[in-house]
DNA sequence: TTCTTAGTTCAATGATTGTTGAACATTAGA
DNA sequence: TCTAATGTTCAACAATCATTGAACTAAGAA
């Protein structure tokens, strides 16, 4: 676990970038899952019954460029958040509103996660 | 000019699809200048300072087969509208933030659209 | 130290994207 | 009819995408 993990400044986010990330059904069931346990820290790890330690990597990543979640690393773990105020003060709505439609036409595995899933261990 | 222009039904359109066609610059600066505009249609060719005559068809094929404009023929002209509607009954609130944020980062030639632009000879 | 957990990096791969230019189709007007 | 206006289709292309498996790194526990 070498690097650094840069995150864009609130001010940096990019419109396109923030849609792009979000129009792949893998990274909004991720946020939408983020979304639901909101404000809880969630482990990659967490959410893989949506793709392999791989992809989930390569997912995390551009959700982390795109400014949509912040990674943390804690032990060996990394843990997600939304980056919910950022997000509402660059591109106010957006999130909320995605979020909303996205729990709708949630992913198939996507279920009843709260209760499915120990405790993050989290702050 | 051939075919049958398939738009997908309003409980058809879907998210990951309409987020992926608006996280393109070209293609979110049509929807601003469509929305700017709201409710007039617009022919393509009113978009070609933002790319070539082959570029504006491609980008208007991904915006109506997502299901975010409809496109009606008019002579030898195609005509554009916002599916405002349709888009706020399936997924509320989106159209509105991306537009509102997408005004704020807008496209750099997109400028005074009202004003530069001759009719549009619409209904 | 050794083993386990958790995630990263890399190269490879096939699919999709956005652009271009040339040729074509369709409609309207002279 | 001939011509202009407005888009579409196609093949080509470089770039990016999402996935895989193998190898690797780092932190914690035994």
């Amino acid at each position: 676990m070498t690097n650094y993990l840069p995150h864009p400044a609130t001010e940096d986010i990019e419109l396109p970038a923030v849609l792009t990330a979000l129009g792949d059904e893998t990274r909004l069931a991720m946020i939408a899952i983020l979304a639901r346990n909101s404000e809880k820290a969630m482990a990659c790890g967490q959410f893989l019954q949506l793709g392999s330690k791989t992809a989930l990597s390569y997912h995390v990543a551009k959700l982390r460029e795109a400014g949509i979640v912040h990674v943390r690393p804690d032990g060996t773990k990394r843990l997600l958040t939304l980056r919910r105020d950022d997000l509402e003060k660059r591109f106010p709505g957006i999130l909320d509103s995605v979020v909303a439609s996205a729990a709708v036409v949630s992913h198939p595995d996507d279920q009843d996660w709260a209760a499915t899933t120990e405790s993050t261990g989290d702050e």
